[in-house]
DNA sequence: AATGCTCCAGCTGAGC
DNA sequence: GCTCAGCTGGAGCATT
């Protein structure tokens, strides 16, 4: 490994890289036909493929990755682009995190028979989200359980008057800040 | 655009495609432009590019790209990686659809003063997570409210349940049929 | 291996590829570092890995690569684009492959002082290039020798000229046919 | 675009970065066609692109990939992996580059009845290179000219011996120095 | 500011 | 013929 002909020594590096290569390949061979296996068995193989990428990040890429996701969940609510899924937990926090914590309280969820749930009912959740978010109510404070098509309603108009309301950019808005790069651990 | 000489008409390939390219990079860079002065104003980049692409995604796109995410979201309520994140509504949609559709009944869900709620009420949720899919309950019967960190648990004890139930797939579990190619519109 | 609990089979196969993902990783690395090391060394890593990738692709994908590059040197010999590089023996044959082959005769290349060859020079091999082809002479005739910058020059004339002749694409510019896929060799 | 409601102000950036996506896309489509056109036409698409992708580098983009070809071709030719391409005038010069300039002299160059040249030729020409080299003569000095099946052989020759004389590499073999980053001009 | 890595999207080639 | 997965190339992002 020491000193030695240049030609030697370049033949060393391209052997070894080229060494490594093959087993690289090999591997990735590997894989490959265990997502095939996968899916001759049934499985949904593009789904395992993500639950391989979740369970393969660490904790501040994760962290990274839920911050950005529940951003962008709060910029869909504020546009009107939620589709009927509400807005997760996490993103909930995020949105109550500005002001002073206070005990929440979601004693009176209003309940409703499904089978009455129409397109007025939706928008009158969607009123209703505005208007408790006008009166200082806290996201927290849906009144709309999980299940029920008004909970994601209330949740975009309670963002859209959150949006709305001041010059300024909601502090749930802005960029997260940087993650620690840290940890490191060679063999 | 007819016949001509072969010298001159690739000439011209050429400089039609270049002429495209050289377009398509000034707009990559109005589009980067944008991005950095949303950044400038505060707003999370990365979150704003998530925005653009689900605003961007055709019908057919987002459909399979949510189907992907339930299953893998089923996936990993069953191998326990659910890291305190209740299944989404549409998941427990599609874990639901496979036995016969029978009307929803949440009347008995449980609350707890969250200040209660430790490991220990967690790992008995999870219990009776299982124990309730023994006993043929359906996953839209979880009986913690949403925000309530024993949600999750119970789904991954249903889910640990019912993946080890039977020697066969559930069909939730399977590779989701094809999607229509439909709608074409080119000049 | 064989029949199981769905929830255990999906779990194997997680924790497969994950395993298998680790080792690449790994070896990825390792790659990393030998590229490193050479770098340190003074070696110029970019053209060493293209030395890699040369030694790594196999014979089909060599020749279709060669075929692509050459075709591209005879549109850029049309285009006036070779910038002073005189097209490549292999190029050479194949724009000449197209007549009935005859026997070829050099002998009456061209010296000159380098010292007196001047843009009038390269002007006139361009033209002497033109004329040749309209004569019916073919390209491996091209006068003068390697290293004379007259060469490309002359090379550029000829394939305009060849270029323009009549309404039909030369056959040296044509799509290459398909290689045969062939060779399997797995475990 | 001054201060306006921070929904708003979201709305616009979303909305403007669709729309500059949506004629990337309609640009893009169009790059497609021409291409598709040009194959329809019987050129030989990929090539095409190669063209192209020449034509449009900028010129420090293009030294730099031409140097890092240059020395990928004295790292093969050391490796004994030219494969019957002769050195390019380029890397010749950037290996020439070292000593004292002189005066070349090409004046004896061997020319041989194509028919006579057989393996034994080949290496014939390979040992010549080696002695040459070691002799002190220059990579110019390559006494087989274009097209001889010999000068590849010789070159490889004359690199192995090149790459073998001391402990040192050679300077040609070195990552070429920064390239100056110079002009920009956006508006 | 420049470089290198990682990720993603778009293109290419195979397969039903 | 169309879809689909693999892959290459480019773009973003973090780093020095």
């Amino acid at each position: 490994m020491a000193n030695q002909r240049p030609s030697d020594e370049l033949r060393s590096f391209r052997d070894r890289i080229i060494r490594l290569e093959a087993e690289k390949a090999e591997i990735a061979d590997s894989i490959k036909d265990v997502y095939a296996e996968a899916g001759t068995r049934g499985y949904a193989v593009k789904s395992l493929r993500l639950v391989v990428k979740r369970q393969m990040e660490d904790p501040a890429d994760r962290r990274a990755r839920e911050a950005t996701e529940e951003i962008a969940e709060l910029y869909m609510a504020t546009l009107g682009m939620l589709g009927g899924t509400p807005l997760g937990e996490a993103a909930r926090a995020r949105l109550n995190a500005d002001p002073k914590a206070e005990p929440e309280d979601n004693s009176e969820q209003t309940t409703l028979a499904p089978e009455t749930i129409g397109a007025e009912q939706i928008a009158e959740a969607h009123r209703r989200g505005v208007d408790d978010a006008r009166a200082g109510k806290r996201i927290l404070e849906n009144p709309f359980i999980a299940g029920d098509p008004r909970r994601a309603s209330w949740d975009e108009g309670f963002c859209e008057a959150s949006g709305s309301d001041g010059m300024e950019i909601p502090d749930a808005w802005r960029r997260p800040g940087k993650k620690k790069p840290d940890e490191d651990g060679e063999k």
